[in-house]
DNA sequence: CGTCAAACTGAATGACCATTCAGATGCCGT
DNA sequence: ACGGCATCTGAATGGTCATTCAGTTTGACG
């Protein structure tokens, strides 16, 4: 049989691939839903090898949080680089968790996140510091475009944690599928209140076109 | 033996006594870590009865949910009927959000609820009917408050949409004992951004005195 | 080739839990 | 007091998993 060539799809190893599927069974079934069979299914493999690999279902969920935080950091990292100036970092990042790339506008996922923190201390961990990542690159920008004079504000880490509560605030209405909120109400609802918040007003960058929109499986 | 005592502090007889149960146990455990069993300690009966009374496990759970939307409506109608004025009922609202009374504060079955509305129809419809009232609510304010001459705004749908999204924003991290929110925090920053929103300006009412703090068990 | 360890499998094993059930117990109308 | 119904109990029952384990395959290295 030829099931094999499935595998040479992801590199770094079955183990890689492990974990890979684990993220996506969570994020369709939620913590709660995801079963050692589903992974080892998702994954193309059997229930034991999943258990030798990480010797627990537990430990295989939280292992697979740390590759979520890897590709949360370097997705972020990589899209901000590409941005030049404050105002187009602070859209880039609108976009971002609007759900462009894989990793940070995973919403569905990161509710399943805040309800697990409640009662898993590594998911505890996991989420406090994505979040405190993800606070962390809104107020550089923010200091950035107050520096550079594109924004106004008398206290930006007020004006970043508020930012960011409202992303999350959003988000949940477009990861629950509320009717009424899309990714464009959602980019356009937050990028009003930050120009509000940040005083944005060169009219001509006020709000950046839209770049491609590349949709996720 | 006098076990039987104990119950007499609840009226509504044995069912409502095991949905309230219910309710206190999700909250504590969540929805995927609620056993039939704690259900039964906590309400003081055995399993059986659960059961008997509700057929299933899934069912109880989503019967406490229509209780719990009760509760939520009884509250914000009571306390709402307290105030007056938009901006004293806004201030209201506001409170109530940081967990000022048993119900409509209490993010951490919010956030319980969230996730689990992602893969259970009753609690999906639940949240969505809940979260509607309370926008609504919102909403309501701020035409009164417009009409009033209290507040200023261009859009009031747009503006209770961001300020309501704020809220579980902020919800997020009072529910996660994230560090540095505090009740305090949560009420000052919301209302922050409605004064800014919503163009609210009289200064001697610019931020009613905090009530009485009442903490729940 | 042959050896050895790591990777891997699939069939037990056993724990945990929702649900079922056979039978108490209380209560109400008569 | 008594029949009958709702309420209630605690001990089975059975299904669904995580985990274990005895053994097979693979691949690196002599």
């Amino acid at each position: 049989m030829a099931i094999v060539a499935e595998e040479d799809k992801a590199p770094g190893g079955r183990r890689e691939r492990i974990l890979r599927s684990t993220i996506e069974v969570i994020r369709e079934r939620g913590f709660a839903g995801t079963r050692v069979s589903d992974i080892a299914e998702r994954a193309g493999t059997s229930q034991g090898l999943v258990l030798y690999h990480f010797g627990s279902l537990a430990q295989a969920l939280s292992t697979s949080l740390t590759l979520l935080e890897d590709e949360f950091y370097t997705e972020l990292d990589e899209e901000l680089g590409q941005a030049d100036g404050p105002i187009d970092r602070l859209w880039h990042m609108a976009e971002l968790a609007s759900g462009y790339g894989p990793a940070v506008g995973d919403w569905r996922l990161w509710l399943e996140l805040w309800a697990r923190a409640m009662h898993d201390e590594d998911a505890r961990q996991a989420r406090e510091s994505l979040d405190r990542r993800w606070r962390a690159a809104l107020l550089t920008v923010i200091v950035e475009g107050v520096t550079a004079g594109d924004f106004v504000v008398s206290d930006p880490a007020r004006a970043s944690l508020r930012l960011a509560a409202l992303m999350d605030g959003l988000a949940i209405q477009l990861a629950l599928e509320d009717p009424g909120m899309t990714r464009a109400t959602f980019t356009d609802l937050w990028w009003e209140a930050a120009v509000l918040e940040l005083q944005i007003s060169d009219p001509k960058r006020d709000k950046p076109p839209r770049k491609r929109a590349k949709t996720r499986a």
